[in-house]
DNA sequence: GATAATCACTTGCGAGTCGCAAGTTATATT
DNA sequence: AATATAACTTGCGACTCGCAAGTGATTATC
């Protein structure tokens, strides 16, 4: 994955860095699914373990998401997402609008048609979900 | 670029088809920007002419471009939106939100701008744009 | 308290994709 | 007729991906 911007169009900027088959299903399981550890995050779609590790890396030096350490059991790392993360909700609803429309199978369709009825609210909700998600893990190490 | 599912999850699926560093670029441009022949698209990113054949194909494939002959000139091809590719306008506009906040570089910044200041005025605004132009290139045979 | 299991990675390798440069073909211009 | 241009196509080296098999640290089990 290349990271020199190619022009300084936001569109070409942004897909500089999300512009992959991975980045953002990681950021999905992240900050909706709510899945906060290696072993579980792209498990739905079997992410090859080498692409979770770089995304993970490239996503916490973009500050989109944190690691800490699982006070409970000192194997696991627990991923977070940040403020930086939170704000790509829209463009992840936006992907679940168009996914639905226009992709074979059509799990999440409750979630695309509530953003279709009321897109402001749907994000407010995710985003008090996320920060709670957030605090929970406030507490510990890294 | 594979084209095989991987999950029922619209996020997912639509990755598969979007997920790469080009497909949006080539969408952009014909569908934001307004070029429309092959020595246009891409070209402020220097798109690779094999990818940009590649990328025109598979969006021709899914029905959100459609390519005519130029009746101006014979050698011209001209690659138009569809309806379908109409709807990528939200998450293209996603794009240019997320690429203004958090890249360097803030070309565009204006409609960025706008889009924070009634997001729902510049989609319907740029749809009008692009049904213009399809209508313009209506009439020409392929 | 030794053994096995789990978690988060790391490494190696073959296959696929990308970027770049150099053709090729059809049409247009001079 | 000769040259230029537009839209591709081909070839190749470099990079990235997916898969499988390790590694090392921590935890659970016998």
């Amino acid at each position: 994955m290349n990271t020199t911007a190619r022009s300084d169009c936001p569109i070409a900027s942004s897909l500089d860095f999300l512009g992959d088959r991975w980045t953002l299903v990681v950021v999905r399981d992240v900050l909706l699914v709510q899945l906060h550890s290696f072993s579980e995050i792209g498990r739905g779609e079997r992410i090859a373990t080498n692409v979770l590790t770089d995304r993970l890396e490239r996503l916490i030096a973009a500050k989109i998401i944190e690691r800490r350490k699982d006070p409970r059991d000192g194997r696991r790392r627990i991923y977070v997402p940040t403020e930086r993360g939170i704000d790509l909700i829209p463009l992840l609803l936006e992907l679940v609008v168009w996914g639905d429309t226009y992709t074979p199978g059509r799990s999440q369709a409750e979630l695309a048609k509530a953003v279709r009825r009321d897109r402001e609210a749907v994000i407010a909700q995710l985003e008090v979900r996320a920060r709670k998600a957030i605090a929970e893990h406030d507490e510990e190490a890294d």
